[in-house]
DNA sequence: TATTGATTGAGAAACTTTCGCATTACGGAT
DNA sequence: ATCCGTAATGCGAAAGTTTCTCAATCAATA
């Protein structure tokens, strides 16, 4: 779980006979530079690249956002209900785990490292790579408590 | 997180206005049945109800499965691609979290206490009554490390 | 600069999940 | 035990998301 820069990415493409273009490099730009704790879909990314001048197809920017998670580069989020989400994927000090209230939605960011230590621990123990580790808790939040309605 | 009867679920539905049904209860049966740590789609268990000679049709697999997640009484994962699978909620002895290849998806359960005190705690901290806890690891088994080709 | 093959873009297609609505049936009240 | 109001079911259609196809483009090496 490395920062990348475009050039280590690039180096890591090269590895696998595979290579670097404008988009790739237009993508991971973006999720580096959109405001922490900031979460896109596939979607919201193309329109994102739209606005600012530099369009993508959504095709490429599927291909991408899985061809970025499974270097290690993003992660992908299943926080609300029927749509991906991807954030770029940091380091230590920046790892953060989701609490997610089922009823609303609402989502909370919170940092455990001890929790992230038994998740490298356990990927090292059976040999496994490791490229994400997320605690993610599914719980109602104190205002759906209140309300009785939905689910 | 508790193991659920016929007869509790009843009664929590009751609490809400709502009713227990021989579709929910043979969905609850199944999942109790089922062999520990198999993961079922809605597509899947609709084929194996079809299959014991109970079918319950697609939306009324679907609508349940969501409702019996936002219960508490089944946890959602996102493990493979494309499809939410489910599986019975068990408190702690047998509760467990995924550690899962992205490229072949092979998938390990393992347990972890800790892990999910912590999850508990900073639910409780927060307020929010919890449902689910899961630390879920996308990593690259060894053998996937080996092969050169596929991402 | 030429060549090879990975990558892109556009639209079609595949899949999963949700919706709408008529019908059924759970469960509290009579 | 029966009736009633309404939640729940089943079916098919619809909505969404993600993948696929394929011709055209372009990155990287010689």
């Amino acid at each position: 779980m490395v920062a990348y820069t475009p050039s280590a990415m690039k180096a890591e493409l090269h590895e696998r006979g595979w290579r670097m273009t404008p988009q790739r490099e237009t993508i991971l730009n973006t999720f580096q530079n959109v405001a922490k704790g900031e979460h896109l879909s596939a979607e919201e990314l193309c329109e994102l690249l739209k606005e600012e001048g530099a369009p993508i197809s959504l095709s490429t920017i599927y291909r991408n956002l899985k061809l970025m998670s499974r270097m290690g580069i993003l992660r992908e989020l299943e926080l609300a209900e029927g749509q991906k989400r991807y954030e770029i994927n940091q380091p230590s000090p920046h790892h953060h785990h989701h609490l997610i209230c089922v009823r609303c939605n609402k989502t909370i960011e919170f940092k455990n490292d001890s929790v992230l230590k038994a998740g490298a621990k356990m990927a090292d123990k059976s040999g496994y790579h490791l490229l994400d580790c997320q605690l993610l808790i599914h719980a109602v939040c104190p205002a759906c408590q209140r309300s009785i309605m939905p689910v």
